[in-house]
DNA sequence: TCCATAATGGGACTCCTGTTCCGTTAACCT
DNA sequence: AGGTTAACGGAACAGGAGTCCCATTATGGA
């Protein structure tokens, strides 16, 4: 047999294919949001046939989909700077950046309301911040090496309470999202994260005081 | 003249049809999602003509602003518990009961990924969150008062802290958003204010603990 | 290099969302 | 009560999103 039936073909032009038309996607959620966004639009903006965009996507939620595996993958590495407040300023203000660039900030926006109307969307959302906080990590478990975080601290809890100010400021109020707000956000975690408010299931904060620093 | 030409009526038919028709897209979003909702579909659940949903709301983000602002005005009051931790569970308790819920939480994601949609429901999702900041807001200034909070704590931010792991966890992460999910975040925002981490501006947390307690 | 076929592209077609027109209902004033 | 007209409702209409069909391109193995 020449090539066995059912061989999948992802070099050459399926892959520029795809990376055309997830930043052809990244663009047009940025620029007019999650509701605006038409599929004939993206083929059109990637330079790609309609056609190909509706058979290999099929949906807007399933686009976004592939663009939220195609950033997990994508992934930046974290900084560490020797103690746990260093390290949580430098994860909240690379999160605060982030949101606050227009395009960027346009896109998550976007991201987490497609997530909000499809179940494998949100499932990638999901991934995308399992693996954003599986990289950080481990600045709380050294941190708990080093006796700066109680013993039992729960790092996930952590990181997520450093980011979740800023995206509420992103999504719901509207508020200023500067320095100050990361800085703010990293200062509140840590004082959290000292009277024992993160313990990993052992609801006492009070007896857990104790244990830090 | 018998009826100045330009007279609104806003009485009886009007009122009923805007009750039915906000119910009816609540339910609808609640179910499938903003991405799926069709005025039409909306006008026939709430047993309205299409074109009057159309001629009055005209997008479907127009009527989630219409459908925010309604909530606003029908916003419950706080409870009062004698504690700065205790008024913080009690709210962030009904934060996570309304996000918890399956209609109410999922109605929350359809507001949420509506407002990142249109500057207009934006605007009303803001106003939907300042004014129960401002409803909470004096629990903080009574803590204050007490001795149980630094003086200069930013009472909005701290409510806004209890309230954003919640909402990250139904937006982003998928968490649990269970009783210790509530009691946590309060907690966590406990410790933060008395660390100092929420004063108004002057940004120097290490001197303000002395504040504190 | 050459072939079989996976993958793409263009265009016609369908269906559904949103608009327009106009007749009907009922709110508000006298 | 009675009249004026704001507001509603039904139905026909228009435009665009998504589907289908088939010709064309170019990948990956021989």
């Amino acid at each position: 047999m020449e090539l066995s039936p059912g061989t999948i073909r992802p070099g050459g032009r399926t892959a520029r294919v795809r990376a055309a038309v997830l930043q052809a996607a990244g663009d047009a959620l940025a620029e007019a949001g999650f509701a605006q966004l038409d599929l004939a639009d993206v083929a059109r903006r990637a330079d790609v046939g309609k056609t190909t965009v509706y058979r290999r996507w099929g949906t807007v939620t399933g686009l976004v989909a592939d663009l939220l595996t195609d950033m997990a993958e994508q992934s930046l590495p974290r900084t560490e700077t020797g103690s746990l407040l260093g390290d949580l300023k430098a994860n909240a203000r690379l999160v605060q950046r982030t949101l606050a660039d227009p395009r960027q900030g346009a896109l998550f926006k976007a991201l987490i309301a497609a997530a909000t109307c499809d179940a494998k969307t949100a499932e990638a959302l999901r991934r995308f911040y399992a693996i954003r906080i599986r990289e950080w990590a481990p600045c709380v478990r050294q941190a708990v090496d080093r006796g700066e975080a109680p013993a039992g601290t729960d790092p996930h809890e952590v990181i997520r309470a450093v980011s979740a100010p800023l995206y509420y400021r992103l999504l719901a109020d509207g508020g200023l999202l500067d320095k100050a707000a990361a800085d703010r956000a990293a200062e509140a975690a840590v004082a959290a994260v000292r009277a024992g408010a993160f313990l990993r299931d052992g609801r006492d904060p009070g007896s857990a005081r104790s244990g830090a620093v």
